[in-house]
DNA sequence: ATGCACATGCGAATGATTCTCAGTTAATAT
DNA sequence: ATATTAACTGAGAATCATTCGCATGTGCAT
């Protein structure tokens, strides 16, 4: 229960939505989660502190905090989606093709290029997705979340 | 049944593949498909053409048909995969988030972006997955295709 | 303290995709 | 042409992630 938690607790208040003990809980392993994990994982997590939570509201608990931009939903390997803690600053991920490893990165350039692409199509540029996937250049293998290679 | 479709179909047998009724139509369809249809309105126009033809043999075709690179699938919107005939050149795509328009478009500026990042990162670029998300400034609303507008 | 709207847990429902398996059929040899 | 056989197909069951429905539980404003 660190402060990153109670960050996510007060912006939770705030916006409305009641802190209740599962809430406080899931708060809590999703400001620790820096890993990218999936949602059972989480609830894996959750579960370990209080097996009475279910996986329903681990669910329902990450919709409400993302819909209040707490956090972020990926669906980097099209299956399953993996969430990560609302960063202050915006990144985008490369995939390690071999291991899964995920690897965040931003580039204000790209961003740049990609507004412009929009505009010259006649868009305003509301949002964008991008991931990278990428093999490790002759180097050591490090270690990588477990995750389903490739990219559909 | 045009050049497209047969150009799919020599790729199909060169590959080993057998070209059976089924896929001879799944071919066509797919070849004049240039607006990024889901798999359930590809087997719609399929079996438009032949009732007999089940979803499970789309399904399987296109499947097929990926792993021989003939065609393209996209997660667009996160749920359903959507199809393109593979397209000579490389490009992305621009979602209008209003009326879920596909708009395609390309830059080497950003692809040599994304691979200069990725390479700072230490990798070797493979893949990538990039779409846009925008709305049409002030002009003319124009048609598009339905689809969930937003990506989670 | 109390009430009630919102939250939870459980299991059932959904929706897209994949699998199973018995019956067909294309491609190849005869 | 015909037989052979491995690949393909259709129908429905199975799977997997995610969502729903509903009876019960509980923050929190009064």
């Amino acid at each position: 229960m660190t402060t990153d938690t109670d960050v996510l607790i007060a912006h939770c208040r705030e916006s409305g939505q009641r802190i209740t003990g599962p809430r406080r809980i899931i708060a809590d392993v999703v400001a620790h989660a820096h890993d990218h994990p999936d949602i059972s994982e989480l609830h894996r997590r959750v579960a370990a502190i209080d097996p009475r939570i279910s996986l329903s509201t681990v669910y329902r608990t990450l919709k409400v905090f993302a819909a209040t931009g707490l956090i972020e939903r990926h669906s980097f390997a099209g299956g399953r989606v993996r969430i990560e803690p609302a960063a202050e600053r915006h990144h985008d991920h490369l995939i390690n093709v071999d291991t899964g490893e995920v690897v965040e990165f931003r580039s204000d350039a790209i961003e740049l290029l990609q507004a412009e692409v929009a505009k010259q199509l006649g868009f305003e540029l509301t949002g964008y997705k991008l991931v990278l996937f990428g093999r490790r250049t002759a180097k050591s293998d490090e270690q990588g979340a477990p995750l389903r290679p490739n990219c559909e």
